[in-house]
DNA sequence: CGCGGGACTATTGTATACAAAACGACTGGC
DNA sequence: GCCAGTCGTTTTGTATACAATAGTCCCGCG
């Protein structure tokens, strides 16, 4: 990972709070008041008052009565709803990125999914590496797409904790159905078809969605 | 108008400060300071920048650098890819609706078209409460969509400028035909099904899309 | 013993002062 | 005359102090 350590206090800071949440450090559901981030983090509060705006944009906390700050506690329901908005949305760029990619781009996709093949293919997968060149997978598709604006939404989506909590859960079968099906996808976006891109798409994240209901079942 | 003030300054700046992009009166592409924003609203700089993270991640205000900050401006790219987004998220929360809308919200609906026609049908209508009216039918769509990822990005989408910019330029006969189209919203809704109004809805915001660009040309 | 009111405390919201960084302009050298 | 480096100014980022407010707990009264 290797950050810089941003110079910026309140990016550490959302950094820092951000990582507590989704290592579930914090607890779904606790409260936690500004002061003590600012002590974890050892910034004040202005940055964590910062951190925490960003955070809430990204419901990863909410406000209750409009004042107490508590830590996101996702529903079945609540992920069940991300995953389809994600499948949505993120067929949609697939679509776009068909129609207007271009060759360097396609080239990173070959490689990041080369890389994610690699990986699978040693005696024992390390699932942070897989995870982080998935991440770099889709991230390259939705850039492909450009809409800034789509991008947006999807980052805030993506990354949230469903992916971190379940991977470790799937079937090393299901992990290289998910190569395929990014093989598959580029095919369809070197062929620039849009149709053929979002039905992979979208049939990739709702199959990841049924493996993760069966999962955690 | 008649904002009750909000008590927090936080509030305020925010919505003085959009009410001013929004109208036009800050001029899109400049660039502003907060200290500037500070002074116009009447609050310190607290508060502002508190307001100014909001704006951001809605992208009302850009930051050039990661330093300074500049308003939107968006380009016709820009406002054909909002139109797009609305379009697919707010069919979507359609069709979510048909499968789990209650009767009561379904009567606000018809209540609020009634609302819509009547004002139409005056001999001047007032396009304040055209869109007032507007604004509150797809409101209630989405909140019968029962999704709240769905509708805090569709809130964002949705009072984006180009409604207001826009809507003064609509001709009467597109008023009555959005009229209608509402009409017909509802009853795919009372119809339960989801296509319809996925549809309905779609071709709703699309034919808007294109009087847009027809009038903006 | 239960309920309401009021003071206390904890927590958020705002202002101000200060530090760091970025931009711009000026000057000196080449 | 042009480029680069440096200094000053402007603007953002952070800390701290203070104000307002919501939540709670306890006491007194019915």
């Amino acid at each position: 990972m290797s950050e810089p350590a941003s110079a910026r206090a309140s990016d550490r800071a959302y950094a820092e709070i951000r990582a507590l949440i989704l290592a579930g450090e914090i607890a779904p559901g606790a409260s936690v008041t500004e002061q003590m981030l600012a002590e974890i983090v050892g910034v004040s509060r202005t940055p964590v008052r910062d951190a925490l705006r960003r955070l809430e944009a990204e419901l990863y906390i909410r406000r209750s009565g409009s004042k107490r700050l508590l830590v996101a506690d996702w529903s079945r329901d609540d992920l069940a709803e991300m995953f389809t908005l994600r499948a949505m949305l993120e067929a949609h760029a697939a679509a776009r990125a068909a129609e207007r990619i271009e060759p360097s781009a396609l080239v990173e996709l070959k490689e990041t999914n080369a890389r994610l093949a690699a990986e699978l293919a040693r005696p024992v997968p390390d699932i942070a590496v897989f995870l982080a060149e998935n991440r770099r997978f889709h991230e390259l598709v939705i850039n492909a797409a450009g809409s800034p604006r789509l991008a947006g939404m999807l980052g805030k989506l993506v990354e949230q904790p469903v992916v971190r909590r379940t991977a470790a859960r799937y079937s090393a079968d299901e992990l290289r159905r998910s190569e395929r099906e990014h093989a598959e996808l580029i095919l369809a976006l070197e062929a620039r078809d849009p149709d053929w891109a979002r039905a992979v798409m979208t049939a990739h994240i709702r199959r990841a969605f049924h493996a993760f209901s069966a999962a955690s079942r």
